[in-house]
DNA sequence: CGCAGGAGCTGTATAGCTCCTGCGGTGCCATACT
């Protein structure tokens, strides 16, 4: 049979190339479907053996693999630990601003010649149409995209490049792609999905419940109530842990402090020089640094086993970047401790990151410039005056309602048939409001399960479309019996059905909690309900 | 949006209040220097 000859074949590879003598069902799954020339879209904790979910049938098909992947530092470390396999069906190369010009075309004559399968890059590399070229020439015969879930996190605004990643691979001659992430919610999924053009994707999820994870939250009203909760989790638990911060100057103040309290603690944040940051990150992997206090610039990449418990000393932007953060800690299986020490003030630090509509006059006018002649972004930066950042921002938005396009030689232009510029800058206004209605209907959501007294496991499962039947029974709501457990509560519209508000518009319903229904709406993200006032108002409609 | 820190006022406590201003995350890349 043809589908028990590639799992023989992948468990073969597996073992002569890893060393690893049985697969795990998901991972056969997403490998067959792989082989099989079938998109795929990944979604399984870090540690699971996801890399090999591509690496393995790459070395199998023949062709080479282009790996897209966010962060320089982490492609350095998954190219060294392939090569150090020494084996050519795992040779990576890779381009990048690190690389100088003869080493990039080293990197391609490699891949050319068959002498090495991987190729690691950028979005931003693939958006220059020069590069673009040459690598489509390479014929890639997969595509795999790592840390998938940035294009949600980081596309709208921050990396506009993975906005346009669907194209970036249409560019390639659309070979198969499989995206891997180790947290998706499932509109994040859906927004994976849409913005790489995946086709009757294969989509393997494996569940999220982290049963070795202790979830805890405190409100902390003073300053110094917090500081006593963060030292009694020290004084008790002497493992290695990390401590979340939401700015830079608190990472540099709180290490200081532990570590005169007698608490030894670094500090990691992204103002850092390049090289502090990967000798901190080395030293704690390495179990020489106990207590990181970190931004959440600490995080992608950090695969340590051990990580006894991870503190927030503010609410998060998101459940999406709760979930990714406390899900570094027990990855060794052992339990774990998670605290969330928190107050109703740190959302205004939130709003003021996710704040800032654009100036509708200035994207008018950009666009009227792109429709004169294609230009570089340091010619729009002059001819305009905006910054990189806004500029970056503005374009990426206009790309979206079809009024910017990249060009040839890093310049920048109208597509043919683009919007006139009033209609371009009104529809990206419009886009730009409904993706700050999203973004802070997270944090909405953040603060909800902070103060829920229901399980916090199934709050937050919820969340990422999991409906647990039972409580958690591992967080401080189950542990203080305040956990309801009226459990798989039934509303007026099933779960994961398609609704509509006259106002908000059409929404997905995603959970059930007591008398509240969630659902994510389309326009104005997610919105908790009452059903009793749904029912007897007639709120929503089946859509 | 909310905070920290400095300025300035009050009005006699060499301190305490209020107001104002500036700041706040995540990382590619390119370019211009040394």
């Amino acid at each position: 049979m043809k589908l028990s000859t590639h799992s023989t074949t992948l468990r073969r590879a597996a073992k002569s190339l890893f060393g690893w003598t049985a697969l795990r069902p998901n991972q056969l799954a997403a490998m067959r479907a792989v082989m099989k020339r079938r998109d795929a879209l990944v979604v399984l904790p870090t540690g699971a053996g996801k890399s090999a979910i591509y690496q393995i049938p790459a070395s199998l098909i023949p062709g080479p693999t282009v790996v897209i992947s966010p962060l320089l530092a982490l492609q350095q470390d998954q190219i060294a630990a392939l090569n150090e396999r020494q084996r050519p069906e795992l040779r990576a190369v890779r381009i990048s601003s690190d690389e100088s010009p003869a080493q990039q075309a080293q990197a391609i004559t490699e891949i050319r010649e068959g002498r090495a399968e991987f190729l690691f890059i950028t979005p931003e590399q693939l958006s220059n149409p020069d590069r673009m070229a040459e690598v489509r020439s390479l014929k890639p015969a997969l595509v795999a995209i790592d840390e998938a879930h940035c294009i949600s996190a980081w596309g709208h605004d921050f990396r506009p490049d993975y906005l346009a990643l669907g194209h970036l691979i249409d560019g390639l001659g659309r070979p198969p792609v499989v995206a891997l992430t180790a947290t998706a919610s499932p509109p994040v999924r859906d927004d994976i999905i849409a913005r790489l053009r995946l086709r009757d994707a294969e989509v393997v999820v494996s569940g999220l419940d982290r049963p070795n994870l202790f979830l805890e939250v405190a409100h902390c009203p003073t300053e110094d109530y917090r500081w006593r909760r963060l030292i009694a989790l020290l004084r008790d638990d002497e493992r290695p842990g990390i401590i979340y911060v939401p700015t830079r100057r608190a990472a540099e103040e709180l290490a200081g402090r532990l570590t005169d309290a007698g608490f030894p603690a670094e500090y990691y944040h992204g103002g850092m020089p390049t090289n502090a940051r990967a000798e901190l990150h080395e030293a704690f992997l390495a179990d020489r640094v106990p207590i990181m206090v970190a931004t959440s610039a600490f995080g992608m990449g950090i695969d340590k086993p051990n990580i006894a418990w991870v503190v927030h000393t503010a609410l998060p932007d998101s459940p999406d970047s709760y979930f990714q953060e406390i899900g570094r800690a027990g990855r060794d299986g052992a339990s774990a401790r998670v605290l969330l020490l928190w107050r109703a003030e740190d959302v205004g630090l939130q709003r003021y990151f996710s704040g800032g509509l654009p100036d509708e006059t200035e994207l008018r006018d950009l666009s009227a410039l792109l429709r004169k002649k294609p230009q570089t972004k340091k010619e729009l930066r002059e001819a305009t005056g905006l910054g990189p950042r806004k500029l970056g921002q503005y374009l990426a938005l206009l790309e979206q309602v079809g009024a910017a396009e990249p060009r040839a030689k890093q310049r920048i232009g109208a597509p043919r048939y683009s919007p006139q510029p009033a209609d371009a800058a009104a529809a990206a206004l419009a886009e730009a409001e409904r993706q700050q209605n999203v973004t802070r209907s997270r944090t909405d959501m953040m603060r909800a399960f902070a103060e829920t007294t229901s399980c916090r496991g199934q709050t937050l499962l919820a969340y990422f479309g999991e409906q647990m039947t039972e409580v958690c029974g591992h967080c401080d709501n189950c542990h203080a019996g305040t956990s309801t457990a009226d459990n798989g509560a039934v509303g007026p519209f099933p779960v994961h059905s398609q609704v509509r508000h006259a106002e908000w518009g059409s929404g997905l319903v995603l959970s059930y909690e007591d008398d509240r229904m969630t659902v994510l709406f389309d326009e104005v993200g997610y919105k908790t309900l009452s059903v009793s006032v749904v029912s007897e108002q007639g709120l929503l409609t089946l859509d």
